[in-house]
DNA sequence: GTGCTTGTTGGCCA
DNA sequence: GTGGCCAACAAGCA
């Protein structure tokens, strides 16, 4: 489920342990979201710790302790990161508890695409600063999104802005999300847009980016997932692109679904045209 | 039971 | 070498 905001908010989940000793750790051993990291070296590298700060960049999470130690933490499809009381039992799919003295930092994942990560060192992993630039970042120009869509001219612009190697955080549904907002047909092949198109879907993508962070990363506490429709405004396509019979918000019409780029794909054939 | 699922990776092939 | 496409990963849900 994560893309980019949610990924947000689920960093901000356990801002309750900002500043905290870890006093126990508790981890699924034989989960798959481990294979990054032996289980043993995340409970002897994590107890006694203080969580120093985190951070949130595309898909991933990085959390920073004392000592020179940092866990990665990749939520994946189905990957959620939840506080609880200091005495949570951990249920089925909680792979990872940190306990302090207050709360229970837990990080589940029903499915186990996700993955856990844990580094020693004064610097942050090279996996971390391997990402691309932000969205939002001053690097993701409009000639940035030129040059990668001269590279991939020749697949559809659905499957362009799932590359994170250029688009970091956008998933299945921010890239539909931009397609519709910048009224280009996920089928086009990157190489075929104008000068102009390429502009305007570089634009979209910085505007999606900014309202999905503005609405979804700030909700509080209390929201969970299964409430996130209801706080994402039904001028969206979001909340009309899994409805069957949905409508296109900006123009009423029926809206469609297809597979495009391996990924189930939503478009407003009055609004986004192929040729 | 069947058929879906908002991500990533590696292997295959053009 | 580059890039597109697909299956696999695993569990829950309708």
């Amino acid at each position: 489920m994560p893309e980019l905001a949610e990924v947000e908010f689920f960093r901000r989940r356990w801002n309750p342990g900002l500043g905290q000793r870890i006093v126990a750790v508790a981890v699924h051993s034989r989960a798959r979201v481990f294979r990054g990291a032996p289980t043993s070296a995340i409970v002897s590298a994590l107890r006694g710790q203080t969580l120093l700060s985190s951070s949130a960049a595309a898909k991933h999470l990085l959390f920073r302790f004392s000592g020179d130690t940092w866990l990665g933490i990749h939520l994946d499809m189905s990957g959620e990161l939840l506080v609880r009381p200091a005495d949570h039992r951990p249920g089925k799919h909680d792979h990872v508890v940190l306990r302090t003295t207050t709360h229970a930092l837990v990080s589940a994942d029903p499915r186990m695409f996700g993955r856990v990560d844990l580094h020693r060192g004064t610097e942050p992993p090279p996996w971390w600063t391997a990402l691309a630039p932000p969205l939002l970042s001053p690097e993701f120009t409009a000639t940035a999104v030129a040059e990668f869509r001269r590279r991939r001219a020749r697949a559809p612009l659905k499957a362009v802005l799932l590359l994170q190697e250029r688009f970091p955080g956008v998933g299945n549904w921010m890239a539909d999300e931009i397609l519709w907002r910048a009224a280009l047909h996920p089928r086009r092949l990157a190489g075929s847009l104008t000068p102009a198109e390429v502009r305007t879907l570089w634009r979209e993508c910085c505007r999606v980016a900014r309202l999905a962070l503005a609405t979804i990363a700030g909700r509080t506490e209390a929201d969970t997932p299964p409430d996130l429709n209801v706080r994402i405004p039904d001028t969206w396509l979001f909340n009309h692109r899994w409805r069957d019979g949905g409508r296109c918000p900006r123009t009423g019409c029926p809206l469609v679904r297809e597979e495009i780029g391996g990924r189930t794909t939503c478009w407003s054939p009055a609004r986004q045209k192929l040729t």
